[in-house]
DNA sequence: CCACGTCATGTCAACCACTGTCATGAGCGT
DNA sequence: ACGCTCATGACAGTGGTTGACATGACGTGG
């Protein structure tokens, strides 16, 4: 046991989402969530970039099992193919609960500065993808293509997944969104 | 003739660039650019929401061109094809001169906070290409997938057409990405 | 041709996100 | 016991951003 509460990192996540829900991103100062976290403005600082970080810390991990599942993948298999195994992958590690997922979309939703933030990280994921993609030898552009539109899919499966409220998982819409995706790039 | 010197827009944005490109987005502050522009700095937050926008402003007038276009496509023309046609209209809008396009693309590429702006504004392009799709009586996950891997589609061509120095048109770079296009989505 | 409203700008003050720097004191190996 | 490391605190400063109010040229109606 350290000289201070364990966890300070989690405190300030939790903190943070908290105050969110109550105030809105915008009314809530980084003094406050360090407040209630029982720790100091500069202290969020050392833990997360900026304030927006806080809601996004994490994201990381998924890159690296879409990079995984890529690096993976019998190297015979089309870039495409390999990109909708790794978006698989990734549904997998959502966490199941589907309320804590939704009171996070929440206030995501309600902030333009939140949902930039939120795209961006999803580019870097599809950055990384694309690396990946491009280690087996896909052509740089192609590996772009493949990976941008790969996100593409797993947002719009996202947001019908939130939508939902019975037990069809995010694997399976994100198998309906790709067939989507192969009906509208068919007819041009 | 008024009371001040006029287009104090066209100023700030014009010392903007300059600043940006000798000192760096970080290493210039708005009061800086307000000073070589003749102006305060609370003018310049009157003109552009934050420091970044200096940089976007007019992007809205893309979206207009796609909406447009979307709009007067035949109404049987499938969805993807009208985002190909959008796209066209919307690289003819892209000024020619691509020295001033590559400085302007230099310091964004320099600085992750106006990458994050700049994926944002065509993130809204494609929520607009989307909405006016979903006017013609396109499904709504169907309209996202073809905005957002249009965008896909136009970001992969901008970057070839920055980086070559011939002739070669930016649409015509676009009907090769969304032959790429076509072929990715063509194997899975 | 004058009074008045409008509009772009200036002035001033404040808030808060973010950063640099130095201090503190518990745990830990030696 | 010593000194090192590491997470945190304390404090001050920078700069982006906003709100409130002032100013003075321009156009317009009377």
């Amino acid at each position: 046991m350290g000289r201070w509460e364990p966890d300070a990192r989690g405190r300030l996540r939790a903190a943070a989402l908290e105050l969110f829900d109550e105030r809105g991103f915008d009314g809530t100062t980084v003094a406050e969530i360090a407040d209630r976290a029982g720790l100091t403005e500069r202290t969020f600082f050392r833990h997360f970039a900026d304030k927006r970080e806080v809601l996004f810390a994490g994201a990381e991990a998924l890159e690296g099992e879409m990079v995984r599942t890529i690096e993976e993948a019998p190297p015979s298999m089309p870039a495409m193919k390999a990109v909708a195994l790794g978006l698989r992958a990734i549904a997998e590690q959502i966490p199941n609960d589907r309320e804590y997922v939704r009171r996070r979309s929440a206030i995501i939703a309600a902030n333009p500065e939140l949902q930039e933030r939120e795209r961006n990280k999803l580019a870097a994921l599809a950055d990384a993808a694309a690396a990946a993609l491009r280690k087996r030898g896909v052509e740089k552009s192609v590996a772009y293509l493949a990976s941008e539109t790969g996100i593409a899919v797993f947002r719009a499966a996202f947001a019908r997944w939130l939508a939902e409220n019975d037990d069809r998982t995010l694997t399976g819409f994100i198998s309906q969104s790709l067939e989507e995706l192969r009906a509208v790039t068919a007819s041009f």
